[in-house]
DNA sequence: TTCAAATATGTTATGTTGTATCTTTACGGC
DNA sequence: GCCGTAAAGATACAACATAACATATTTGAA
């Protein structure tokens, strides 16, 4: 992997606080912790080590990744329930249709995020299009559906593997 | 379930070839056949078994159907394999929050369909909105991504499970 | 019609993703 | 120190999905 070589496209450019490296962790710390929930070791080692994936990963990535890390076994449960935490505190997504899960690198905005999926690299980007995501959400109103939590992702080809 | 109590809106009123019983499985049939594809008594079984389900099945509860129906096991790769073709068909989608498939009852018209998806009683209805989802496909396109296929889920509350 | 090729299904096994339950550990207040 | 609570570990299992290979069925050409 060659980094990103290409950005997202904001369709409202709003200031992201867009972070990465020593600031997403505390960036994380301070969003879990004003949600009220502790930061502790696991959860830290949890996150460290999703946001260092380029790509999707599964909690059993996860697992994987923080065992080699801590040098000891640790149990998919237990990242599990981490994420789960984390998604509810917006520190992470959930990519439904890859069954996986991304760092959030903005957690202090709140969007339906919009998740572009490389069939071919596995590699992910997303946009932050309120525009489109209300759309989504207004359409189901109107159909008399109260939305809670939209998903909209596409499945595609990125740039890199479409132009070689 | 008192069956459909409301109908997924419109955004653009083009004629949808809404088909049930047996007009959806004769329409079923024909495009399978169109796609040069066989239409077996194994594949009628499982579209029946899936057309019969309300809400969103998983291949293993679509298995199961078919062996009640048939009074002998059929392995869940079996449905797999089949609903695999029916969503190339486009005779069926799958429901990628829910890990199931759902029957297409207008198979003759190709949308990218947008899922509203009751997180209380599993209900699933559906919105063709080509307007929305030419939106998302416009949105990818303009970040450089290649859209193949749009993924749009709405999770939330249906109106039944919302005013009792 | 008969046979060969292609397609479809059956069988078995295994991999991946996700939960449930119970036990143990860490931490803070008393 | 003792106890209550929250977090994490351990184990088991349920649910979802695919792989590999065997058998059966269909198709179409000789």
């Amino acid at each position: 992997m060659a980094g990103k070589a290409y950005l997202a496209a904001m369709a409202h450019d709003h200031h992201h606080h867009s972070h990465e490296g020593a600031s997403l962790m505390s960036a994380a710390q301070g969003t879990m912790e004003r949600s009220g929930e502790q930061w502790t070791q696991m959860r830290a080692a949890v996150f460290e080590a999703l946001a260092a994936f380029d790509k999707p990963a599964s909690a059993y990535d996860i697992a994987d990744k923080v065992s080699q890390a801590q040098g000891r076994r640790v149990a998919a449960n237990s990242v599990y329930r981490i994420l789960d935490l984390f998604v509810g505190a917006n520190l992470a997504r959930r990519v439904e249709s890859a069954n996986a899960y991304v760092a959030n690198d903005h957690p202090d905005c709140l969007h339906d995020c919009i998740f572009l999926i490389c069939d071919t690299c596995g590699n992910t980007t997303h946009l932050d299009d309120d525009k489109l995501s209300g759309g989504v959400r207004a359409a189901a109103k109107e159909a008399g559906f109260s939305p809670q939590r939209p998903v909209i992702e596409v499945r595609g080809t990125c740039p890199e593997c479409k132009d070689p």
